[in-house]
DNA sequence: GTGAAAGCGCTAACAG
DNA sequence: CTGTTAGCGCTTTCAC
């Protein structure tokens, strides 16, 4: 056995020693260098299988200045949407050799102003962040160098990368698909007192451009807003249209979670779907292929985000010194049950 | 401005520089000792302010040999049971003041042995680690002394921390109430080919046990395998079911997902649920209490079991010499519309 | 209360 | 092809 008998882990010097050679070829070894002969790398090969040893990434990290690990800052993790987004992102991470590491912000101001302050101190590589609360002027005012890569809508031509998909557009296929399928009443779901929501914006403003192209009021009593995109907001938020004195025939929601709830709503009303009221919602998430019926929405390019927002932060570390890009990535409306009911039937 | 002008980032040397006092005290302020007089302590900070200094986690972790960070390595982000696990574990990681990074194993035998090897370095403090494809052979070999805590089922006395459910007493409880409302003809989703799948090995005994109980035979064609766990082999294996000459009255699915998936192939042939299959499942997640109709389930108290495993490694960072833990989670029964239908209809 | 110096484990630079 | 040295930024002695 080598120097550590015990448990304490051993270091570079530890294997050199036992293996007779200096540390510089110990760390040869270590990071596959040609220029080793096979005798000396075997030999150096045995003393660290020995020793069990295990290279030090703090010591790695504080002499090359990059560590490999990334940061991914979401508001919550068991959305689906962001769930998927975050598996994409791991998996590409993984193929550049990256660990990532989670921040869950809940969407709270201060959570995200940490995230970019930059808490996680040299900790770090890069950020991909996608903001909730924080908007334009939050982040021009950001101090921190850490390379970052923004989620989400396009909130102002700044410092940052930026991936998202054209939400405008998006919104506006939506309600057009609404209005083709013959349905005149039309409400949205989703609409966000809070300024600082670009997409919560973005979205309506689609709806309302595809409602006036058809000739089509935008009543404002068919326009909910919701505090968060869960579940139980889309189906109180349906409760209330359902409650009006003339209920829409249709109904987008401005993601699927909402949409969900809204389809329970309407079921626990004895509202039929797509009868009385078809739904639309934004995201595909798994779980809207296999709802009873299966959901209409908005299809993101989510592995698509997580490429684009990976390989910018990739390109922003090579070197530093690329403008800022932005991307908009494709969206798709795949229309199942919920809006067209069930096919032969 | 101080010496770095240019965008590198600020060190404890730069800051000391400004502030005109030793480094010594610089990281007596950021650290927050006591014993640093107030007008020294204000020069030091209006430095750091200045400068935007941030610690250098890297160098902070070399000298002190912890960084605060933890791995939580899963099969899958997007399956909404870990998900949820995920944001319960990150929660409480915060309030120890860890930062949580994600391994993603797929649930594949290489990924998950390179998670138990140590493959993160020094990097992190300490691993909660949800196997799939690992038995108790693979841990026993383990030779990286990170601290460890197992989640999932109750492999072996192993010399690692250990939070899981009572699989069979759950199992057993989900199959006596399919029994508790007269079915007779009781089919389980999710056996496992592997024989190292120890989760269904023990629910699958469970589900055997409430049957003998009952005086019902176990019948092998009512006995599904498959090989994930995902909505789509929920779906496939109800279709063999329900092609069977003598389809079941009820189906004990291994997980909420496969439950989903069978509801879904249920509506597409016509059969209601639960009028003619009542269908129960395992996770509790939130999609089963919006879906339609909603999903009885078998509520593991998550985030019970993240505090716990949790805690765990908190009390083995603090002292390496606990004995290992072995701590069962409670487990929930909730009923509802998938065995016994829409109250008040 | 504050300062000076050593060293955590590693790799880059330069010798040999 | 391999060895030596220095130093990344921080905290931890130990002086003062």
């Amino acid at each position: 056995m080598g120097r550590t008998a015990s448990g304490d882990p051993a270091s570079l010097k530890h294997v050199a020693a036992l293996a007779g050679v200096s540390v510089k070829t110990v760390s040869n070894v270590v990071n596959g260098y040609v220029h080793v002969t096979d005798t000396t790398r075997s030999r150096v090969q045995r003393a660290i299988d020995e020793l069990h040893y295990r290279p030090n990434l703090a010591a790695r990290q504080l002499r090359q200045g990059r560590s490999d690990v990334i940061a991914l800052a979401l508001p919550e993790l068991d959305l689906p949407y962001f769930a998927e987004l975050a598996r994409s992102v791991i998996k590409c991470a993984e193929e550049k050799g990256w660990t990532v590491l989670i921040d869950q912000t809940d969407g709270l101001v201060e959570r995200e102003q940490l995230v970019l302050d930059g808490i996680r101190g040299r900790l770090i590589d890069g950020l991909i962040f996608s903001p909730i609360a924080l908007g334009a002027a939050d982040l021009e005012r950001r101090r921190d160098t850490t390379p970052l890569v923004l989620l989400g809508e396009r909130v102002f031509d700044g410092p940052a990368d930026h991936v998202a998909i054209d939400n405008v557009a998006a919104a506006r296929a939506a309600t057009a698909h609404l209005v083709g399928l013959g349905r005149r009443r039309i409400a949205a779901i989703g609409a966000q007192p809070l300024p600082t929501s670009q997409t919560a914006h973005l979205r309506l403003q689609g709806y309302q451009e595809a409602l006036a192209e058809a000739g089509l009021p935008v009543r404002p009593e068919y326009v909910v807003p919701v505090d968060r995109y869960h579940r139980g907001d889309g189906a109180a938020a349906m409760r209330r249209l359902l409650d009006l004195p003339e209920p829409p025939d249709a109904v987008f929601c401005f993601n699927d979670l909402m949409a969900l709830g809204a389809m329970r709503e309407a079921y626990e009303r004895g509202v039929p779907v797509p009868h009385d009221v078809a739904i639309v919602g934004w995201d595909d998430i798994e779980e809207g292929r296999y709802s009873i019926p299966t959901l209409t929405t908005v299809c993101p390019d989510k592995q698509r985000i997580a490429s684009l927002a990976v390989d910018f932060l990739a390109a922003r570390l090579g070197d530093g010194s690329e403008p800022p890009h932005e991307v908009t990535a494709p969206f798709t409306l795949a229309v199942r049950e919920s809006t067209v009911g069930r096919p032969g039937r």
